[in-house]
DNA sequence: TTTTGTTTTGCACTCCAGTTGCATTATTTT
DNA sequence: AAAATAATGCAACTGGAGTGCAAAACAAAA
C-alpha cells in the first residue's frame, strides 16, 4: 500500500511539508492549493502519506485535523506519541520533542495519549 | 450570566449529570433526550452550565464534545486542567484526578493543556 | 511511441456535529 | 393578571470530512 505514482498533487503536497517542520491543518492546505487541486484529492493524498509513515495526524484545539512530518516512521511502524503545541497568538502548531509523562492510573491500561498544549510560541513569546 | 430560569430541560439535564460522575457526550444526550427536548436546547443549556462552572467540556478522540461535572468551579473561576480517559472497549469517559505533568518547553509559555488518554477502564480491564 | 491496464483525480453529492434567526412559549417580575 | 424577559422548537444553514463514479493521468508493456 501507499503512494505509487508521482502525480502533480503528490509532489506539491510533499514539497509543502518539506519546506518546514511545522504542522499544517487540512483546511489550510485546501485553501492554499484550491487552484491546484480538489479538496478530495488533498484528503486522499494526506491519508496515503500517513499510511506510508511520512506524515502523522492529530486534532487541534477545535477538533480539526492537522498533519506533520514523521520522524523515522514507516508504513509498518508508527511512533508519534509526542505532545503538540498550538500558539494562541499566531496559530502555529508544532510537534514537541518532549516525552509524554503518563500519570499512573490504578486499574487502568493506557494505550494511547494525546497531548495538546496551548500558549505562546517562541516568536510570540515576548 | 448563567442559568436564570428553572425550566424542564434544565432540570432533566442537571439530573442526568447528578446521576454519575462519568462524562457524557453531546451526541449521547441528544439521542437520549430526543423525546424531551430539541438538540438546540441541549447545546444551549450545556453552554450555560459551563458558564456557571457546573460543567466543563472537552473533546473526545473524534473531536466531538463531552461534558462532565466540575469540582469546585464557579462562573468566575474555572480550573479543569486534568486529564481525561476514554475506554477503547466500552466507550466510557472519565475525568482523572491526576495532575497533568507539563513537559518543560524552552522559550514557550504553556497556558492550557489538553490530555486525552485511551485504553482499558476499570471494568474492561481484565 | 503507442497501446494497455491501473491508479488518481474532479465533481457532485452525502453525512454529521454544531450554529443561527426568528416566531412561539414558558418563566419571572410587577 | 399583565407585562417584561428569557428559553424553546423549528427549520435552515455552516463547515469539515467522506463517497461513488466517470474522466484523466500515469506506468509499464508491446
Ligand atoms: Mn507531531
Ligand atoms: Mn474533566
Ligand atoms: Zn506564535
Ligand atoms: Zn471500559
Amino acid at each position: 500500500m501507499g503512494i505509487v505514482r508521482k502525480t502533480k498533487s503528490v509532489k506539491i503536497l510533499h514539497d509543502e511539508f518539506e519546506k518546514s517542520l511545522a504542522a499544517i491543518s487540512v483546511t489550510t492546505l485546501i485553501e492554499r492549493f484550491s487552484a491546484q487541486m480538489n479538496k478530495t484529492t488533498i484528503y486522499r493524498v494526506l491519508d496515503k502519506f500517513e499510511d506510508d509513515g511520512y506524515l502523522h495526524s492529530f486534532l487541534g484545539k477545535n477538533g480539526h485535523k492537522w498533519y506533520a512530518k514523521c520522524n523515522g516512521c514507516s508504513s509498518s511502524n508508527h511512533s508519534d506519541a509526542h505532545p503538540h503545541f498550538q500558539c494562541s497568538n499566531c496559530g502555529k502548531v508544532d510537534c514537541l520533542p518532549a516525552d509524554v509523562v503518563i500519570p499512573k492510573i490504578p486499574n487502568r491500561i493506557v494505550d494511547v495519549s494525546q497531548v495538546l498544549l496551548q500558549g505562546k510560541c517562541e516568536q510570540c513569546y515576548s
